[in-house]
DNA sequence: GCCACCTATAACCTCCTGGTTCTATAACCA
DNA sequence: TGGTTATAGAACCAGGAGGTTATAGGTGGC
């Protein structure tokens, strides 16, 4: 998938609120899909959707469990997503000369899948 | 409009490349909808369309110079949207200190549309 | 007043999205 | 073998997104 698409299927994933609380709930760890669907007020092939669009965006990786499917987090995306928006940064950052060390550090950083440490999320909202 | 429907209307207008490159062109400074339209193979009530979705989103706001509408980027939202994804910094970031020294002062800065600084965006891909 | 220019609106098309229900598949359990 | 559980897929629907062309509206120039 091209980059633009990339960021294209990233954003899109990112915009609807079911699909962040569902970010939400596997930054705590992963879940099985009836997990992640007892929350909503919403069929189980729905949350199937959901966590497809998320996977072709990169967000969900899926293992296997006997008949469950788990869903885990995979944040490349976000941190590609991430790296975009920095780019918008000096509009909105007083002190922007650190950030660009951050943000410098932040890009070459490639060490997705390893060292999980415990995030925190906050929900679908800011 | 709810702090979810904001998220939800800023990432649904970055899911797409040519709001994408309009956002690039704007960090540049304000321009037309004419000027905006010029690179796109694409008539010009389709920018006009994009536009609007940049402006329900508070991407954008306009202006008025004679029968101009001059467009003017405002990142607050992409701030808001930087915020949210910090929030699973802890998944891709080594460091991550740094970054909550960051965000803490981040999320306390509020000076939108003040002391514009020259950016430096790269266009719709990363 | 009239024309040219810039932008927005309207009407229309196609495709995608997000939901539904029903059903199929796959794995475990007794 | 048959039943139960977990998940995916198919068919369907309503609505929205992104594009088109044609047209209307506001503004300045002559």
């Amino acid at each position: 998938m091209a980059d633009t698409e990339l960021l294209d299927a990233t954003f899109a994933a990112l915009a609807d609120p079911t699909r962040r609380a569902i970010l939400a709930r596997l930054a705590a760890g992963e879940a099985t899909v009836t997990e992640l669907a007892a929350p909503f007020a919403m069929s189980q092939p729905a949350i199937s959707k959901h966590l497809r669009v998320l996977e072709r965006a990169g967000l969900v990786s899926r293992g296997r469990d006997a008949q469950r499917r788990p869903c885990r987090l995979e944040a490349r995306p976000l941190r590609d997503a991430t790296a975009w928006l920095a780019n918008y940064r000096d509009y909105w950052v007083e002190s922007y000369q650190r950030l660009d060390v951050l943000l410098d550090e932040l890009q070459s950083v490639d060490h997705t899948g390893t060292e999980r440490r415990p995030a925190r999320p906050n929900g679908t909202g800011g």
